[in-house]
RNA sequence: GGGCAGUUAGCUCAGCUGGUAGAGCUCGCGACUUACAUUCGCGCGGUCAUAGGUUCGAGUCCUAUACUGCCCACCA
């Protein structure tokens, strides 16, 4: 047992704090094995067999995983302060807790930090290194970052399993991922097929809607004109408004809505595509908004998701007048297809030169100013270019309506209620998933061809794959021809694998499986009790690991689904770099230390409501730490001549009115608190315990409770010497021990240090834990044999 | 354009299933009381965004409106 000095002078987070982790970290309290009533380790065979059909023995959160190559911001760090006071209250009940901690290798994110920050200082590039050294370093300097990320959780106090720290590329990890791929094929989940996609021309690669941003930019509207094959009356043109204009090279219809008199008579006519004279044709969808520009919608499938919506609706619906797509811009940024002169220009060139050959036509109408979200990466921000590609997608339609189910029959809860609507929105509008991302960091797909794998861009404006010279019209044409095969190794000599890796998501999708199959823990521990994580990627990550969890193991990952807010910086904004107000954990930690922050984080907020860094709470929280500490050592100096207190029968002390009010006070905040931890609205409720501590504990009861535990007065006369005095001396003492083991119970998930430092000065029976961690939660009936 | 939140004391926010407004900070006054000045006591301060409605009674329910924030989106 660690020996914790009370003191002298205000309470100082620099002295105890990392004591306490100390003494956590000499213990394996954090370990599910850690068996409280015996206080042993216990194996983990023991821990299974004791689960064994047992799942309310347990609780488990799977903590979402940082990013591995840096420190975690204070949005991660907040989560794990509300993981760690869900872990730490359903420990004091009883329950065999792991918090399972782990790192993320962040797909493009990493990638891109990698480059910038291992790789150029040492003038290496993707161009001068091999995939397999990229790897292999990476992966390195990885694994050293990891271990400066795992200090933060342990600072902060999530009481984690760190011996379980799991990466997601560690080799049994990349294993199981792969076995999903595998299985969402032999299901017929997952499909190689040329769509539309979002390309980074930046990062090179493809990208999922929900990986895309928007961003505000002014832009120039141009407003084009279209002859007509043939005139129909006096009409010789239409015209029709793009702010990309290099994009009309691969447009194959002009769009009306049907119900636009100002067409009707057009519809079915043939227009001739100037500069490439290729004749479309004047088709109609309801899609298109007759007040809109002239109500005339350029359709260009390659290049545009909703008009390549369009024309598979069109298509759909009038086979014999089927339109066609011509890609013309390739994946490095230049025109390509049937488009004569402007072959081989970037896209930027292609734009000046199609408008002055527009001009010199005579068929430039005008140009506006407009401004536009377009469409950016995620990470770099660059402008996302769609078009046509060669990719891996799953289909989702299935998966996406047993989330959807699971959801609104009540099995997952997700909190705060009103997100759930944001759920449903964003699932049912779901369309199938990308994931190949042209990446080197991460998961490579396994998928094998026999020989060289060659996409291009052909003269016709097709995406055209070869292997070994063969042309392939899918990836299931290459299965037949036996030119391709899905397998976790080669499938021997010649094969050459897949250059793609897996969304990010793909495999944090899988997460909580994974994670826990790692460890021989599947069939006890799932599914998890509860998932932690902020509100921003419920998209990204919450829905994809129901989904995913769903197929894979056909249960729910987890029960409750808390989202917690974002922190913003002092000013209320947005905490960035750019906006210069980050602030770093360690100064916090080092002015205030981590309890304090741990109340910022939780005391006073609720599920989904964002808040703000404030040094002002902060310091509120520090005042009241150093409340319950003073208290706390006056309570045990009062208190030093009660011998056994535990011994003591409550029905044989004479409690006087104060006392009782006190006693059923304290014991309503414990039922209350209980209640609402367990509703997931532990913030609110632990205004009122601050509340109640601070104002009825010291202010009111330690003050009127005074004047009963004198011995001698000022003059050092001794008084209350009678045997009443006496007895009411013992009730009045022996309340301010048991209630303030209540309330340093009640504090312990929410300020797990001070607490644990100041339960081993406080007086208890032989039989009660030696760590608080595991003192038994105060229930009616049973906080008495504390 | 659609959706979701929010609009309560000077500031930051609580007010759960409806019954005549709360906390912290700030501010003013007072207190060196044998745990604590990172303290204690007292006090100032709100027609609960606006307009209607339901109700015996509404920050609390309903309907509009106006702002603020966030998310989504096919203005070519």
């Amino acid at each position: 047992m660690a020996k914790f000095e009370l003191f002298k002078g205000p309470y100082n987070p620099q002295i105890a704090e990392p004591a306490v982790l100390n003494f956590w970290g000499a213990n394996a309290f954090f370990k599910p094995e850690y068996n409280a009533v015996k206080k042993v380790v216990d194996s983990t065979a023991d821990l299974k067999k004791y689960l064994k059909g047992n799942p309310d023995r347990r609780y488990v959160i799977i903590d979402p995983p940082p990013n591995a190559y840096g420190r975690p911001h204070l949005g991660n760090i907040s989560g794990y302060a509300y993981q760690d006071l869900l872990g730490r209250f359903w420990r004091m009940k009883g329950k065999r807790v792991l918090l399972f901690p782990g790192k993320d290798h962040a797909g493009i994110q990493g990638e891109i930090v990698v480059l910038r920050e291992l790789f150029r200082p040492q003038g290496k590039s993707k161009q001068n290194m091999s995939r397999k050294q990229f790897y292999e370093e990476t992966y390195e300097y990885f694994t050293k970052t990891m271990a400066a990320a795992l200090q933060d959780e342990k600072r902060i106090g999530l009481s984690a399993d760190y011996d379980r720290n799991v990466f997601t590329l560690d080799p049994e990890i990349v294993d199981n991922v792969l076995s999903t791929f595998v299985k969402l094929y032999e299901a017929n989940k997952v499909y190689k097929g040329v769509r539309i996609v979002n390309w980074c021309p930046s990062c090179k690669t493809a990208l999922a809607d929900i990986d895309t941003k928007k961003k505000d930019r002014e832009s120039t509207m141009c407003f084009l004109r279209y002859p007509l094959k043939d005139s129909v009356g006096s009409l010789e043109y239409i015209t029709v408004a793009t702010s990309r204009p290099e994009t009309m090279l691969g447009d194959t219809a002009v769009v009306v809505n049907p119900d636009d008199k100002r067409y009707t008579k057009l519809h079915g006519k043939t227009l001739v595509l100037p500069l490439v004279n290729r004749e479309v044709p004047i088709i109609t969808d309801a899609q298109v908004d007759i007040t809109v520009g002239t109500g005339c919608l350029k359709l260009t499938p390659a290049h545009a998701a909703e008009d390549y919506e369009i024309m598979l609706r069109w298509n759909k619906q009038h086979p014999k007048e089927s339109v066609d797509w011509i890609n013309v811009i390739d994946p490095e940024g230049n025109m390509c297809g049937p488009i004569g002169k402007y072959k081989g220009m970037s896209a930027e060139e292609a734009k000046n030169a199609v408008l002055a050959d527009f001009k010199a036509l005579g068929l430039y109408e005008k140009e506006e100013t407009i401004s536009q979200h377009a469409p950016v990466c995620e990470r770099c921000e660059t402008l996302i270019q769609p078009l046509m590609s060669s990719q891996w997608f799953v289909d989702v339609a299935e998966m996406r309506d047993k989330g959807l189910d699971a959801v609104k029959s009540g099995e997952i809860v997700i909190h705060p209620k009103y997100m759930t609507k944001k759920y449903n929105f964003w699932m049912k509008n779901l369309r199938d998933w990308p994931i190949s991302r042209t990446l080197w960091w991460g998961y490579r797909f396994p998928v094998w061809y026999k020989g060289k794998l060659e996409t291009t861009y052909g003269e016709d404006g097709k995406v055209l794959e070869k292997i070994s010279g063969v042309v392939v019209t899918d990836f299931a044409d290459a299965v037949t021809k036996k030119l391709a095969i899905v397998s976790k190794t080669s499938p021997g000599e010649g094969w050459l694998q897949d250059e793609n890796v897996f969304d990010t998501w793909f495999s944090s999708g899988q997460w909580p499986y994974v994670t826990l199959e790692k460890e021989g823990l599947f069939d006890e521990m799932y599914p998890t009790d509860a998932l932690d994580t902020s509100y921003d990627i419920l998209e990204m990550w919450v829905s994809r690991m129901i989904m995913l969890g769903l197929f894979r193991t056909g249960k729910i990952p987890f029960k409750d689904v808390y989202l917690h807010g974002l922190i913003k910086g002092a000013n209320g904004q947005k905490m960035s770099k750019s906006k210069g107000n980050v602030v770093e954990l360690d100064d916090l930690v080092n002015e205030f230390g981590a309890d304090a922050i741990r109340m910022l984080y939780i005391i006073g907020n609720k599920a989904g409501a964002s808040y703000r860094i404030d040094n002002e709470k902060l310091a509120g929280n520090r005042n009241f730490l150093n409340k319950l500490w003073n208290a706390s050592r006056y309570v045990f100096f009062a208190a030093q001549d009660l011998e056994k207190p535990w011994e003591l029968a409550e029905k044989d002390l004479p409690f006087t009115e104060e006392d009782q009010k006190m006693l059923t006070e304290a014991r309503d905040m414990a039922k209350r608190v209980e209640k609402k931890i367990k509703n997931f609205q532990f913030g609110l409720v632990a205004v009122d315990l601050v509340q109640s501590f601070w104002h009825s504990f010291c202010d009111s009861y330690i003050e009127q409770v005074k004047n009963r535990l004198y011995t001698k007065d000022k003059e050092g006369n001794p008084i209350n010497t009678s045997e009443e005095a006496i007895a009411s001396r013992r009730a009045g003492q022996w309340t301010l021990w048991h209630i303030l083991g209540i309330y340093l119970k009640l504090f312990h998930p929410y300020i797990p240090f001070i607490t644990e430092y100041l339960w081993e000065s406080y007086p208890k029976s032989p039989e009660e834990s030696g760590t608080i961690m595991y003192a038994k939660w105060p229930e009616e009936g049973k906080e008495l044999k504390q």
